[in-house]
DNA sequence: CATTGACCTGGGCGGTTGTCCAAGTCAAGT
DNA sequence: ACTTGACTTGGACAACCGCCCAGGTCAATG
């Protein structure tokens, strides 16, 4: 096998586990398999990382970053915001639908780090990550139809995070995609009704919004 | 130690394997740990259960069954449905927070559920038992507020098995009891404007109710 | 009292796990 | 060319796992 430096191998070696564990689970991502999904001989691993823990905090970290990127900048602007809601959420399903082993193995680390104090940040930091993402989108999603929230963003995204978990979950147990997305899409007539339109421009003061738009 | 039937001894050794997966998660409970918690020889277990996972089924199928029977007939009634629901999503929730392992333990056999196929049952069974536990409480909150439901209660059952899931999950990583309480209850003023009064008798037979009321 | 059979015991078996380590390999610097 | 040190190898280790079984115990039955 090809040489090279400890950085970069560990960054293959966390894309080995994230690939083992969205396929077979967060159990089967032990250090041999990781060790081979990788092609890699396992004194490998324990080189690049002091703990099989070290290596699933790594991993846990990767995807929650991976998660956070998501398209925030193909929101479409100046529709009603009601549109502008079910776009966002319908794009957001897809994004969950097409990645069912991530979705599963999030929740398989939320759970893990709940029991195991050597993974006591994991979950905190995951949901961190979701909340602050969630607010962004709300924010995003307030300018481009031209809204203001009637509820701090701050508390909207934990409902937002709540529900969308909830129905992620179900959906992950009954396979219904179609149901989960419905009652997605009523939770987002009824976000709509919390936002007032932005008629002035006098009321910029109230929502600070960057000048580059 | 004293003998006993197998039957019995089933109960008990189910009883173990809940006590030791609330407080030290699904992977603590092997066959070892759950017959030193029943204060038992290791070959019992395999004499009562043929496999570890007819035990974990078993397990399963107790902890659904304790949360289905929740006190559904302490709702009050004669009152706004405002006020029956505050209370009943008060109850829900308290019952909720005074079992942190047991409701961790759910989410941990729902993961593994979806990961293992001999435990491939359990995580829909579990739904299916919150789906007709919610649809039955709002349907009870319905007469005691004296409402109709604009939604069928079938699909609003969804909703709020999803939203409580949501929140029971963001509660166990943040511990945030009263955050979690106050958006619920935010939610439940939602589910208040899906419902209109119910004024003549004559909309009896759009919801049928039994005569005992 | 003798016997039967349900129930219990505790050690052993093969397999997997995380971790470690002595030895080997190879690109880069002198 | 040779030395150095980063990187790799593959086997060994103890601990734990689920499962099995030959044998022991004891209440109930004839």
């Amino acid at each position: 096998m090809n040489r090279m430096p400890v950085a970069e191998r560990r960054e293959q070696l966390v894309e080995a586990a994230l690939a083992v564990a969205s396929r077979d689970g967060i159990e089967a991502a032990t250090v041999r398999a990781v060790a081979a999904e990788a092609g890699v001989s396992l004194g490998v691993v324990h080189y690049c990382f002091q703990d099989k823990d070290e290596l699933l905090r790594a991993m846990a970290h990767a995807i929650t970053e991976r998660n956070a990127v998501q398209g925030l900048d193909q929101i479409p602007a100046g529709l009603p915001v009601e549109t502008v809601l079910e776009a966002a959420i319908g794009a957001l399903w897809a994004s969950i639908t097409g990645t069912r082993g991530s979705q599963l193995l999030s929740y398989e680390l939320t759970t893990s780090s709940l029991r195991h104090p050597e993974l006591n940040q994991v979950a905190a930091e995951q949901y961190r990550g979701q909340w602050t993402t969630a607010q962004q989108v709300l924010e995003v999603v307030g300018r481009a139809g031209n809204v203001r929230w009637l509820v701090p963003t701050e508390e909207l995204a934990r409902v937002v995070v709540a529900v969308v978990d909830g129905y992620s979950l179900a959906w992950l147990v009954d396979d219904n995609a179609e149901a989960a997305l419905r009652g997605l899409q009523g939770f987002g007539t009824y976000l709509a009704t919390l936002t007032v339109p932005v008629e002035g421009l006098s009321d910029d003061a109230v929502l600070p919004v960057p000048a580059g738009a």
